[in-house]
DNA sequence: GCAGTTACGCTACGACTCGTATCGAAAGCC
DNA sequence: GGCTTTCGATACGAGTCGTAGCGTAACTGC
């Protein structure tokens, strides 16, 4: 009995890769899926991270405990799934100015994190991850990759509009873009749960006038 | 019987609160403090956050299990105390300029961060301390604190050298103080932890020259 | 419609960890 | 020497883990 036919909902982004879904026998129930998943996000969110046991969320979830452990290999692999799904929601429509997508990236995960789901779950999977580089590639492809493609979206945009120039080699390009994602995300997910106070819009403003215009005073 | 005489080492930083350390009866071994923080460090590395538990920490540091929760509430408070001590080294000597100074402050947060038992410790109380108030002020005036004080001292500095412009409004340097701060040391995190690259001389500086000249390309 | 295959719910299980209680012995003050 | 507090050791009930076994349900292909 082949443990991971699919991964669960983690399968169905990435279905190229699994050469076939099998045709024979009961298909699992995909809203079983989407139960274990709810259930598990409001499981973090009157738990929190360590209390979460996988008991509860079959309990919760309407389903047997054995169901949770055909699909998901621990509590790690579960939650980076749960928490993933918030992450459908990002999108980055065009406001017209580099500083607006900017402000816009920001408040978008902004919005994402101040959910407690988010909070206690999220960096508790990165911190896991640590020790883990099957738990990081799948962080990496499920949640960091599409935040990352807003970034880069962004960047292609101010590119067209004259606002950055264009790439010169392609390398340091890739470079600079990692940079750029590191400062954004991480500079949010410090304001939100180490300095624990709200990443609004007052410091999206000023967060942007800083990356745009950096420390020092432009000269004018 | 109470609980915290002084909380373990974590008391003897601010022993200005504790009215009185007691002066009858038989003194906590204080070589015994360093012993369980030390097991618990090297716990972390070879265990990772979730599979450590108190019980092996006990049985490294030679002592009974019953003296750890003498101290220590539980594995949370534990493991910040245990880390805290990873950020006593922070210094910040003089570089000369704002740039080389940044540069260091970069560095040394990476290095510290560079640690396994860093990287799998702190992530996860932070996660932890989204659900607990108790605990992230601990960790605020046990960690965070002492990194800010390298940012603030460095910005201090860049303004008696005249490369950055003196407080205004004593209200808006503070909250561009906290910006900064989050932006600097959530940069070095998420590099660290989620993009899982090493915060190196050339990433540090690559990073700085972004703090410093912002996105656009300063006009000369 | 029947055989084959797989998922499901349910129950039960040993192993482990938790946090606490209890006890006698040890270490420091008055 | 008396008082107070900590220490090591052991034991304990409660809870969780991850797995196994079993009968049933769902879906496919002949």
């Amino acid at each position: 009995m082949p443990k991971p036919p699919g991964t669960a909902g983690y399968g169905r982004r990435m279905q190229s890769r699994s050469p076939a879904p099998r045709a024979t026998g009961r298909p699992r129930s995909t809203t079983a899926d989407t139960a274990i998943l709810a259930a598990t996000r409001e499981a973090l969110v009157e738990l929190g991270w360590s209390k979460l046991t996988l008991g509860d969320v079959a309990a919760r979830a309407g389903v047997a405990k054995t169901t949770l452990y055909r699909r998901w290999a621990g509590k790690n692999e579960l939650v980076v799934d749960a928490v993933a799904a918030l992450f459908d929601e990002l999108r980055l429509p065009d406001r017209g100015s580099l500083a607006a997508d900017i402000e816009g990236v920001v408040l978008q995960f902004a919005a994402i994190l101040a959910r407690p789901e988010a909070k206690s779950g999220l960096m508790a999977v990165i911190a896991e991850s640590t020790r883990d580089e099957a738990l990081r590639e799948r962080i990496r492809t499920s949640i960091v990759a599409r935040q990352k493609r807003l970034v880069l979206e962004g960047r292609t945009r101010a590119q067209s509009r004259g606002e950055l120039p264009p790439e010169q080699d392609p390398k340091t390009a890739a470079h600079t873009a990692d940079l750029i994602f590191d400062v954004v995300a991480g500079a949010v997910v410090h304001r939100t749960l180490v300095s624990a106070e709200p990443a609004d819009e007052t410091w999206a403003m000023a967060f942007t006038k800083l990356l745009l215009e950096g420390l020092k005073e432009t000269p004018r």
